[in-house]
RNA sequence: GGGCCUGUAGUGUAGCUUGGUUUAACACAUCUGCCUGUCACGCAGAAGAUCGCCAGUUCAAAUCUGGUCGGGCCCGCCA
């Protein structure tokens, strides 16, 4: 007999069906029981009227069951339908007792994050854990199929890399046949390289590894990067008018494709009207007029920093969101476009959510010279660059791109504590398994 | 790399300040019995913990001290 979703059983009233799944609860009343099955769709309940002969007790908790029964529209039951038990058989036990119920709702189980994650798989179990990853496979669909319609090509870029060549954030080395290489912490340079050789507009889905020695909320060691480079622009703002159509586009697709999600985790979607453009030297000041900091000497918006000028625009402008435009030259990497009204200021952004930055953009320079002498600058020699320096100078034209990191995207869009429960399979400081 | 916090049945917590009425308490899960509409079912009962580990102080340590291992958060840095 051919399988029947629990989703599908409003389809099939005064029909037999065959269920196949996990056995989520039983509720034995004496002359009735209940039975909840779960599959990929839902839970389904089944009621079991002759409980003398079908006798639920002896189900396992997760075992994997099958029951095949009549469906039938039913007022008692919350979701107006149930199955008319004819028979369950256990298809596969548990060899072993489960570590915790998964069944409840999160807020009844109090579970810890060290907890959930040593048993991430079975977790993945509860309605809630699972619910987030059918919305952050939802961000990340929304962004390809937005590239794509702009014109941009997708790529796939080499995640071994020779050198540590960004510079700031600490790399993870590998051992490459007889050569010292590490994993690539961004795919910044291929990216440029492919605009370069002609594709112009590409698009990378991809892992980047940083290996930061840190343990918060917000930082994971691995973690998915959604970049885009785009060619002939005018400025660092047809970067930034790309990255709002997007966000407008995705939080349509959430608000249409992941209902049911959003709501089991209750998250509230942000609207988008317009986002503001700030630059950094008036957020600080801002923050200095209204929140009472001392921001002498600072380059960048600290965490705190970053919270108060949300709040700032958020109370402003109803915006939840907030681009941070001008950083000085000596906060972002040396590709970054000068300000051409000040040297000492860059076309540099980056994108704040909820009080978190989630991405970070600019204009890159696309001058072989300009290039070069920055990479000087920085104190770094430009022949450790040569494999990224050439395509330069065959005419590369002006582009720009950024980088959303979906984890940390995820999490500011569904208010998640903990960056990790956003990552199927968190790699942090100190986990590397599951 | 710097700072703060934390570890008690399968899970989540209380007890620790002020060491001794603690036979280590409670909730959920587990097991047994009862229950005809449960869906956080209800009721009655049972089992389950050498209090992370090691050492020290003491007549006496879950409780105090030191070390060690594990975990969480914040900062720096970043997405």
């Amino acid at each position: 007999m051919k399988r029947t979703l629990a989703g599908q059983l409003s389809e099939h009233i005064g029909e037999e069906v065959r269920l196949v799944g996990w056995l989520h609860h039983t509720r034995a009343l004496g002359k009735i029981a209940f039975i909840a099955v779960r599959d990929r769709t839902g839970i389904a309940q089944g009621v079991v009227l002759n409980p003398d002969k079908i006798d639920v007790s002896v189900l396992k908790k997760e075992s994997i069951v099958e029951v095949i029964g009549k469906v039938k529209a039913e007022k008692q039951v919350r979701k107006g339908v149930e199955v008319e038990v004819l028979s369950v058989k256990t298809l596969v036990e548990p060899v072993a007792e489960i570590p915790f119920e998964i069944s409840r709702s999160l807020s009844k189980l109090n579970l810890k994050l060290d907890a959930i994650l040593d048993h991430r798989a079975f977790c993945l179990r509860n309605q809630e854990l699972s619910a987030v990853f059918p919305v952050q496979a939802e961000i990340v669909r929304s962004f390809s199929e937005f590239m794509r319609e702009k014109g941009f090509l997708e790529v796939h870029t080499s995640k071994i890399v020779s050198a540590g060549t960004e510079g700031g954030t600490a790399l993870f080395p590998v051992q490459y046949f007889e050569q010292k290489a590490y994993l690539a912490q961004s795919p910044q340079f291929y990216k440029q390289m492919l605009v370069g050789a002609g594709y112009e507009r590409v698009f990378e889905v991809g892992f980047v590894y940083r290996a930061e020695d840190h343990a918060t909320s917000r930082h994971i060691n691995e973690y998915l990067s959604l970049d885009f480079e785009v060619g002939f622009i005018d400025s660092y703002r047809d970067v930034i008018e790309l990255e709002k159509e997007f966000l407008v586009r995705m939080i349509e697709n959430l608000g249409a494709n992941c209902k049911e999600e959003l709501e089991t985790l209750k998250a509230r979607l942000p609207e988008i009207k317009d986002i503001p453009e700030i630059r950094l030297k008036d957020a600080l000041e801002i923050l200095e007029r209204d929140y009472g900091r001392d921001t002498a000497g600072m380059t960048d918006l600290d965490p705190q920093g970053e919270r108060e000028l949300c709040d700032y625009v958020l109370k402003n402008t109803g915006s939840e969101f907030v681009f941070v435009t001008h950083y000085p030259a000596e906060a972002r990497p040396f590709y970054t476009m000068s300000d051409p009204d000040n040297p000492d200021l860059t076309l540099g952004f980056d994108l704040l959510f909820r009080g978190l930055e989630v991405t970070t953009g600019s204009q890159r320079i696309h001058d072989y010279k300009m290039l070069v002498d920055n990479i000087r600058k920085f104190g770094m020699d430009p022949a450790d660059f040569e494999f990224y320096l050439e395509i330069f100078k065959y005419s590369m034209p002006p582009h720009g791109g950024l980088a959303i990191g979906t984890e940390r995207f995820t999490q500011q869009i569904l208010g998640l504590s903990n960056i990790r429960e956003a990552s199927f399979f968190p790699r942090d400081r100190f986990r590397l398994t599951p």
